[in-house]
DNA sequence: AACGGGGTAAACAGCA
DNA sequence: ATGCTGTTTACCCCGT
């Protein structure tokens, strides 16, 4: 039974029960770990008499040594933000009518999580013919359900891949080889599977070849990275996926009774944030290891934080004062020698800030009411000196494990050093950097004749947005609003939008692939 | 019904 | 020659 609107009592029973559930499932989804003694911490906070104003160091501490940190919000911003809020949600704070508006509640079964006595059951129930589906209501553990597809999309099992490697690079058969390695069902799994990596690798635009040197030797094929202006789609569309621990945490957390949550102008609600929650946001230290490790040693992801902030601040001054920008049609995107013109210094500056607040807007709506992690053409930049969005910053630029047990222990004096500018990998070294996971060939042995005429790859042209018309400024500047309230920035009151902002839209995918890049660029041709 | 996202299969070129 | 990689197209399924 679904947890449905419930009398103001009731929903407070089911709100604990859920939270103790929820808790539990992800113990035993990641027995011992950092997460699960957290969880149980905070548990232990939220039952000892609600006190009055909860101390959850202890369980930043231990959160902290997860990853996506970069998404946690300063405990002091948050609490700003609780203040600013409060006025807002005082009368919503004790319903879960907004989780059922943001659908978060879906897979939560009041029948509870069924545990490893009738797992085998159960798996033979919704998972047990290889490559089905996981049942929406199963807990997933990759390890466990070994005949189960992942509920990722292989967008998102290739940028946990990427993200998982300490170099934040990796060619696409150490990107086989880390699903393989975290999701076995992908060891028996029909090898389309890699065609179909491939194909994300290709089509998507979350993802970037970095071209390799003549010189360096890595083998066959390139480097696949994240496009850091691409990252929060992709974190967001990681968030969204039912079973990653993150996902449950954020339904943990909404139903606390500190849960808060910015109650925006338009009525949009941004997604909740408590101090709990802040120190919550944390995915699994078993699928990022390396992150894991990295990022307990930085307390908060302050500079990015008021980086974001900051440009935004920019660039609502900037599309609150400004015409509409003009542009050409696009032009070659990174590492082309220069992009063509298309205004001022200023001009240039003010479409990055665009295309990173509409990048962050995602960030900002629960991730139910997004269904998409592409981009819009508006996200389009110039990738020759665009900030780092991501925390490359903070790597070492170490040796990834040779193995899935030693992926966060050693670093390789070989490959260290070699940076974003630096593609070269000893031969030897990029050997030994890869799992010794052999999966059968797959070989084509279709026929089908394409009459293909020629193109230029989509990936070397990128269509520049015109941010022509006021609806288009108006959502920049309620998501730079968002984004500010959800950092904890108080707008200054000239900053404050004259006109009545909307509710927050998530970013529509005009152009969602290279495919459809492709497409308009041989339209642009003819 | 239309549309878009995601997955899969396949063809093919280029490279090691 | 072979296998791998990368690109592209086509098709299907599913959810909205």
């Amino acid at each position: 039974m679904i947890v449905t609107m419930a009398p103001a009592r009731n929903l407070e029973e089911s709100d604990a029960s859920m939270r103790a559930r929820l808790v539990e499932s992800l113990s035993q989804s990641f027995p011992g770990s950092a997460l699960s003694k957290a969880l149980h911490g905070i548990m232990d906070d939220y039952d000892s008499a609600n006190a009055a104003v909860a101390d959850d160091s202890d369980c930043s501490d231990m959160l902290s040594s997860s990853c996506f940190a970069e998404l946690r919000l300063d405990k002091v911003k948050i609490e700003e933000l609780e203040a600013d809020a409060a006025e807002d949600e005082d009368d919503e704070l004790t319903s879960l009518a907004w989780l059922q508006d943001a659908d978060l509640l879906k897979n939560i079964h009041t029948e509870g999580i069924y545990d490893d006595a009738d797992e085998g059951q159960k798996e033979n129930e919704f998972g047990g013919h290889h490559g089905h589906a996981h049942p929406p209501h199963v807990p997933y553990n990759p390890q466990k359900h070994i005949n189960s597809k992942p509920p990722y999309s292989f967008s998102c099992l290739i940028f946990m891949a990427i993200e998982d490697c300490p170099t934040k690079r990796l060619p696409v058969k150490d990107i086989y080889n880390w699903m393989v390695a975290h999701f076995p069902y992908f060891a028996n799994a029909p090898t389309g599977w890699k065609n179909s990596v491939r194909h994300n690798l290709s089509l998507n635009k979350c993802f970037k070849k970095v071209d390799k040197d003549k010189g360096s030797s890595i083998g066959k094929g390139s480097l696949w990275m994240i496009d850091p202006d691409y990252r929060p789609n992709l974190l967001q569309a990681l968030r969204k996926t039912p079973y990653h621990p993150y996902h449950q945490l954020q339904m943990l957390s909404a139903t606390s009774p500190t849960t808060n949550f910015t109650m925006l102008p338009s009525g949009a609600r941004l997604f909740p944030w408590t101090s709990q929650a802040g120190s919550l946001n944390s995915p699994s230290p078993h699928l990022f290891p390396f992150l894991s490790k990295r990022l307990a040693q930085s307390k908060f992801e302050t500079e990015s934080d008021i980086d974001v902030a900051n440009t935004l601040m920019s660039l609502k001054r900037g599309l609150e004062s400004r015409p509409a920008l003009k542009c050409q049609n696009g032009w070659p995107r990174s590492r082309s020698p220069s992009p063509p013109e298309f205004g001022s210094e200023q001009d240039k500056h003010l479409l990055r800030e665009k295309h990173r607040a509409r990048a962050s807007i995602v960030c900002t709506v629960p991730p139910s009411d997004d269904h998409n992690y592409g981009v819009t053409e508006g996200q389009l930049q110039d990738m020759q000196d665009s900030p780092n969005s991501s925390i490359d910053g903070e790597y070492d630029f170490g040796r990834w494990g040779r193995s899935p047990s030693d992926l966060d222990e050693d670093t390789c004096s070989d490959c260290s050093g070699f940076d974003d500018d630096d593609e070269d990998i000893d031969e030897g070294c990029r050997d030994d950097r890869r799992l010794c996971v052999k999966l059968p060939h797959h070989s084509p042995v279709g026929k089908r004749k394409l009459n293909r005429s020629p193109v230029v790859s989509a990936k070397k042209m990128r269509m520049c947005v015109k941010v022509e018309d006021e609806d288009e400024k108006l959502k920049i500047v309620e998501g730079a609003d968002a984004l500010l309230n959800l950092a904890g920035i108080t707008r200054e009151p000239s900053l404050t939008s004259i006109v009545p902002l909307r509710s927050i839209s998530p970013i529509s995918p005009t152009s969602n692939d290279k495919t459809n890049n492709n497409n308009n660029e041989v339209k642009s041709e003819t």
